[in-house]
DNA sequence: CCCCGGTGATTGACGTGTCAATTATTGGCA
DNA sequence: TGCCAATAATTGACACGTCAATCACCGGGG
């Protein structure tokens, strides 16, 4: 890394040009990894990475259904991301949507048959991809080093 | 860290759960962090990322014109994505798209007037933002190992 | 009891990304 | 010269994401 000149500096306002370069290949390598794993699960099973993470939450629930609102905690998603999503899979059979007996506004959100074969044979693929495009692509301390940056990085973020 | 349980590691096939944990938070993280970045340069200036890779581009290149072909490897974008995108910034007054003198098939896209301003405009707060959310969050350290890891993981994925 | 603010979820509009097909043109080679 | 595979770029169809608006229903304070 070469010293940063007094312009750059300045007021520690703006990043110097290495601290530009560290940013831009970070996250334009997390984006190739993720759009990587995205194309490899796709072409191998037809399913999103969106869809699978809506899969994996389901299977691990209780009677595999969930509430909407649960279900978007869960993954992680704004309730309308989910909304779009779920009409989406449930057009392709993976999922239905029942009422709820509770809750006359809500929406339970089931697992449906086709959705839950459709999981099982997407699980070991797509655990494979991800050892060989991270997992094995680092050191062990490489990876501690991810973990380590992920907490720094959300802690700044959750700010 | 945990210890590996023996039926975690058989075969060195799948991740284990506690680099699954690590895959989860570093994915997750770039996520947001991305995310975060592209709403606070779409709210302060009405561009979005994918704008400013573009204009930047632009700017850069000898007479603000570069041929379509050089700007979607400058940006690493296939050529459809950035069709599209040139369409939507053309009809906002970002750019424009001349005909190629040397080769009656080629486009240039040249920096209209409109996209030289945003894009002056933007450049302080996104290097702003750049440097809170990313730079300022990491110790010399870790900033250090993101770029280890970009290059570790890049490694990997042109194999 | 009724009103009304808050909540669960969906919808529509639009920007973004990918894939496959298409169009127009080029350049090399028989 | 004339053919044709490769190349530059666009297009259409569709999946995905965000934002703001909407709808239906809940529940507590007058």
């Amino acid at each position: 890394m070469t010293d940063d000149t007094p312009r750059q500096r300045r007021g520690r306002q703006l990043p110097t040009v290495d601290e530009l370069r560290i940013w831009r290949e970070f996250i334009e390598t997390a984006d190739t990894l993720r759009a990587e794993l995205a194309s490899r699960l796709q072409s191998e099973t037809s399913l999103s990475t969106g869809d699978y993470s809506v899969l994996l939450a389901l299977s691990e629930a209780p009677d595999q259904r969930m509430r909407s609102s649960e279900l978007a905690a869960g993954v992680g998603w704004e309730r309308s991301r989910l909304s779009h999503h779920l009409a989406r899979m449930e057009k392709r059979g993976l999922i239905r949507r029942e009422e709820c007996a509770t809750d006359n506004r809500g929406a339970e959100v089931v697992l449906a048959p086709a959705g839950a074969t459709a999981f099982r044979g997407a699980t070991v693929p797509h655990l494979r991809a991800i050892r060989e495009l991270f997992v094995d692509a680092l050191t062990p301390e490489q990876l501690a080093a991810a973990g380590d940056l992920a907490t720094a990085l959300r802690a700044r973020l959750a700010q």
